[in-house]
Parts: C-alpha cells; sequence; structure tokens
DNA sequence: ATGAAAGCGCTAACAT
DNA sequence: ATGTTAGCGCTTTCAT
C-alpha cells in the first residue's frame, strides 16, 4: 500500500506539506498543492486514517449503542444520525446492546477501546451507565440517566395527548399496553396514559393498574397483552400503546378475536415509523421527530467533543397523528 | 489517558509482557500475568486500539454498507451481522448508501481509510465495484458482481416457489409487483415469476409483460404498484411481490378497492420479516435465510482476509412459509 | 511557504 | 519467560 513518503517523493516535497494538502491548511502555495493532488491521483493514495488517529487524537468515528436494530424506531434512527454523522465527516461504530445493560457496557468499553470520538446511546438500563467512568463524551437519547446529556422528547405529554384524544371521542375504559417495566421511557408513557385514564376508570368502579401491562415493543408482545386486555369484563373500548409495534400487534389480537377496529376498539400506536400509514386501518399514532432527535443528538456529541459546554436539553415535542384507528365508542352514552 | 506503560511499570514488568499479557500470548508465566492483570484493573487501563491496529495491521472492524437500515430486511441482516462480527471479536462500521452508486463507492473510500479488515456489501450499482480496484477483502451479499466473492440465496427459485404455489391454487392471472428494474435481485425475482405466469398469461390471450411492475422495495411503492394492476381488465386474482413491505403496500390498496384479501386477492412476500407473521391477513411470502446469509458472510470475509480461498458459493435456498392471504380464485373454473 | 524531526502507543522481532 | 527496541504512517512543532 502506497504511503505518504512515495506521494511525497513523487511530488517533490516534503511529508509535511503532502499531510497539510491533506488536511487543507490554507498556507500550502497553490502549485505546490497541485503538484500533491496529481501524485495522489496518480498513485491512487488511500491514506492510512489509523495513523492519521494515533497522532492527531480524533477517530473522526462516532459509536452507536442500540438495544435493537431491527426495531423500526432504531433503524429510523440508526439512518439519521449515520447521515448526521457522515455529513460532519465521521464515521458510525455500530453496536446492539439486545436489551441487555451487560452487553451495552461491553460495547462501551469496546468503542472506547477503538479511541471513538464520542458515543450515542440508547440506553437500556441505567445502572451500565452510572457503573461507567469513562473519558469518553455521551450523549444519551430517549432516556435521561443523572450525569449525562440527553436528547430526548416528552414520552408522558406524548401519551396524554394520545389518551386525552380518546377521551374526547368518548372513551370510558382506556387501556394500556406499556414497555417493559423497567425502562424509563415505558413508565413515562404509561404514567401518561394514567393522567387521562386513571379518574375515567376508577369513577367507573374499575382499578386502574388492572387495565395497564408491561411488556416488550415489540409486534408479539403487543398481541399477547392485548389479549389479555380484550378478555377482561368490562372490556376496554380504548387502547393507547407504547410503540407502534406493539400497536400492530394488538390490531393481530382484535382481527384473531373478531373485534373491529375502529368500530368497536380503538387503538393509538407510539412513534410513527413508516408501517403505521399503510396498515389497515391506518394507524393513529404518537409522532416522535426521529430526525431532529437524530441530529440534535449529533451535534451535542459534536460540541461535547469539541470541549463546547451544553445547554441544558428541551424536551421535544411530540405529535399526534390522526389517522383511521380510532372512532367513538360504539355504545357511548354521550 | 494511561498507556501501558504505566501498567508495565505498576506490575514491575516491560510492555512487551504487558501485551503479551493482553494478547493471551500463552508464554508468560501465570504470577506475571496476574501481577499484569491487577495493574490493568487498578488502574481501569483502556488500551488503544489505534496504535495497536497501526502497528498489528489489523483493526477488528468490518465495514457493512447496506442500502437502506431501514428496510426491515436490511435491519435482520445489519443485527445478524453485527452479532456474527461481534463473536469473532470485531466491530462494525456502517455505512448506508441510499441506493445510489456514489454513495456506495465513497463508503467503499472511506472505510478503506479507515483500514478495516473486509468489508461486507449488499450492492445498490455493480458500476461502484467494478471501478473500484481497492485491496480490502470484499464479500457481497444478495447480488453477484464478477471477481467477487458472494453470499445469496436464490431469488429466482424463490419466485418461482410463490408463482407455482398460485397456479396451483387455480389461480392463472398472476401479476408481479417487482424491484427496482436495474437491481439484478429484483430482476431474478421477476424472471422467476416470469417462469411460471408468461404461459398461463399467454394461454389466456394476455401479454406477460402488462401484468407486471417495477418499482421501489417499501411500502409505499408497492401500494402504488398494485393500485396500478388491480385496475387491469382481467383484473389480477394473485400478485407476486418482491418484498414483504411490497406485499403490505399491496394489502393496503386492495383494501382502500374494497377487494378481500385472500377472498378476492391473493397475495405473497418475500423475505419473511418478522412482520408478515402480524399483519392481517398474515402474510404467506418467500423465508430468505437471513441468518445463515449473516453468519456465511462474515465466515467468509474472515477467511479471505486470513488469506483462504474461497469455495465457490452455493445459492441457498428459500422456503416458501404457507400462512393466510392467499386463497383460491373466487371464480376457478377448476 | 516548506522542510526536518520527534513522537502518538502500541506490537513484534530479537536478544538474553 | 521476559526485556529491549525499532518502527507502524501519520501530524505537529520548530526551524528556516
Amino acid at each position: 500500500m502506497v504511503s505518504i513518503r512515495e506521494v511525497a517523493r513523487r511530488a517533490g516535497v516534503s511529508v509535511g506539506t503532502v499531510s497539510r494538502v491533506m488536511n487543507r491548511n490554507p498556507t500550502v502555495q497553490r502549485a505546490t498543492r497541485e503538484r500533491v493532488e496529481a501524485a495522489i491521483q496518480e498513485l491512487d493514495y488511500v491514506p492510512n486514517a489509523i495513523a492519521a488517529s494515533l497522532r492527531s487524537r480524533r477517530t473522526h468515528t462516532l459509536g452507536l449503542i442500540v438495544p435493537d436494530v431491527t426495531n423500526p424506531y432504531f433503524a429510523e434512527l440508526v439512518r439519521h444520525i449515520e447521515r448526521a454523522a457522515a455529513a460532519a465527516g465521521n464515521s458510525l461504530l455500530l453496536g446492539n446492546s439486545d436489551n441487555d445493560p451487560l452487553q451495552e457496557r461491553l460495547y462501551i468499553r469496546t468503542l472506547s477501546t477503538r479511541r471513538v470520538d464520542g458515543l450515542i446511546i440508547a440506553p437500556t438500563d441505567a445502572s451500565a451507565l452510572h457503573a461507567e467512568t469513562t473519558r469518553v463524551p455521551i450523549v444519551l437519547i430517549d432516556r435521561p440517566v443523572a450525569g449525562h446529556a440527553v436528547v430526548a422528547s416528552n414520552h408522558r405529554e406524548g401519551a396524554r395527548q394520545a389518551a386525552e384524544y380518546l377521551a374526547q371521542l368518548g372513551h370510558r375504559v382506556i387501556a394500556c399496553i406499556a414497555g417493559p417495566a423497567d425502562i424509563p421511557v415505558a413508565r413515562d408513557r404509561h404514567a401518561g396514559w394514567l393522567d387521562v385514564a386513571a379518574d375515567l376508570l376508577a369513577s367507573a368502579g374499575m382499578d386502574p393498574a388492572s387495565y395497564a401491562r408491561f411488556g416488550a415493543f415489540d409486534f408479539l408482545s403487543g398481541e399477547e397483552m392485548a389479549r389479555s386486555l380484550l378478555a377482561l369484563n368490562p372490556r376496554p373500548t380504548a387502547i393507547v400503546t407504547g410503540s407502534d409495534q406493539q400497536a400492530v400487534g394488538a390490531m393481530r389480537a382484535a382481527a384473531d378475536m373478531k373485534i373491529p377496529v375502529p368500530q368497536a376498539l380503538s387503538i393509538v400506536g407510539f412513534d410513527d415509523i413508516p408501517l403505521a400509514a399503510v396498515v389497515s386501518p391506518r394507524l393513529t399514532t404518537v409522532a416522535q421527530p426521529i430526525r431532529a432527535i437524530s441530529e440534535e443528538a449529533v451535534s451535542a456529541l459534536l460540541q461535547l467533543r469539541d470541549g463546547v459546554a451544553l445547554s441544558r436539553h428541551q424536551p421535544l415535542r411530540t405529535r399526534l397523528e390522526i389517522r383511521e384507528s380510532c372512532a367513538p365508542p360504539a355504545y357511548s352514552s354521550s
């Protein structure tokens, strides 16, 4: 593989000058620069970023750790973060924590070893971060952990929007399919549901807790929780879910139980992944500003890396995307 | 940041010995190794993989370039490849080509610069690979390009299975929703459909070409192509698609046009992503062995890196996953 | 505006 | 079994 020395020799300059050309140092004379560029072309020189990183202490590489790329929400996140990173001249090292704090910890180590310039993490569990005393700049996504910068949307407010919309439609028995009980994001959304549904349920003589389920964010789990909820008496006329995947799983359960959506059951999703707009009926859902989250996370990380003090982050606004999966309850008394 | 020298000093050994311990060189004595390990612990030493890579000429990093992580098929691929890479002690640098050959070429450059040990690419267009005279080992996924190793399933055979299944059910007017016309994978699947549908269509006096559409692999495109196909006279009673996403888009179009699936229209997907099993009706689809593909790609790449000559790859077998989205045609004459 | 040379933190070859 | 040391390919002072 051709090295910087050979380029220098060919262009008749010193290696320092070649380095300056590659780093766009404006002090090199135009003619010199052109000779060097020609030599680079002719030799098809592929600079060694490893050597550059060792010396400059910059890898121009960001690490991203997500629980599961297979979850469309995170897939969108990965895509936008990758794009933002690339736009700023950075590559992306990807880690899949599989919702396992141990894996997460392991990746933080591995990526630190690789000397990434910074880490973006959608954390699965606070402990991994708490224990880690790393010197790598970190920006969290979705979920705050004390002492770390975070970019997130207002999950509780989002779930509350969803529940309020259903209440306005006339629903009284509104159930909740939440994410894993140990994940704050899931708890926040559950809390948003409770803000609205607790009184409604209680005044009808029911225990709000019995109308909530906690489980994974995926299709299967959503389907199972819906089955359990739809077996309740009185049966809920509406369900607020913690993810679009759970919502689609719930639609599946309803179909199996011959409960028409939205005529006999209203369902609201969360995230607004592309799938939400194509299932039948089209899913009404709480849209997260995934792109804004991604871009803000990258720019915050880059600032951190450059030693800029971060201002406190404002939670980003969610937006209720109204489509077809909700309707007034069948026998609404209003 | 603490360096290997400090660890050596603390353990009372030379840096060479510390290096040996870290690289599991069996020649170090047990007692020595334990002293070194203790020092590593006490100092919370995070080795610098960049320096190690510069010297050893190994980055233990693989590059993966996919057209779009947001496509569930590729998301699954990323996940399995990441896992296989991690199991072999390698990290993963991810690039999203966005179906753009220029982007793809750019990523190949960037990752070469980063000195990845190898590259796994799901190519968008042959030209990017053909032009590139890189010295990095490359393994292709899904789609062959002359002169490169490839791991792929038998797309044509898969689509043929799907079409044959529909023919056996009694369908005669079987349409095709294909991927982009310039992508060989899409053409292969289209060819598999044609193998079965051409005669059927022709003997009924129709032009097979008018029952095929080419477009993107996503929901939206599938929906549009289905609309166009379902406006045909005679209307197709079945559709073979190029992806599960297109199939779900087609189901959406059918729902909008009040055409019940599978009673009046049968639909077969391709890939078998998790979504396929939860939509209503559950999607009958051609399953690709994503995990096998991923693992084989990684192990082939690792072998290439280590200078092992690769044996010719056998296309992997697809499997028709029969679920609920197909039925005999409504007015089957049989 | 450019050259010379030190050195980033490791590994690997060689020495003992 | 372990120490010593050159050097991986760059960037970055420091000279000039």
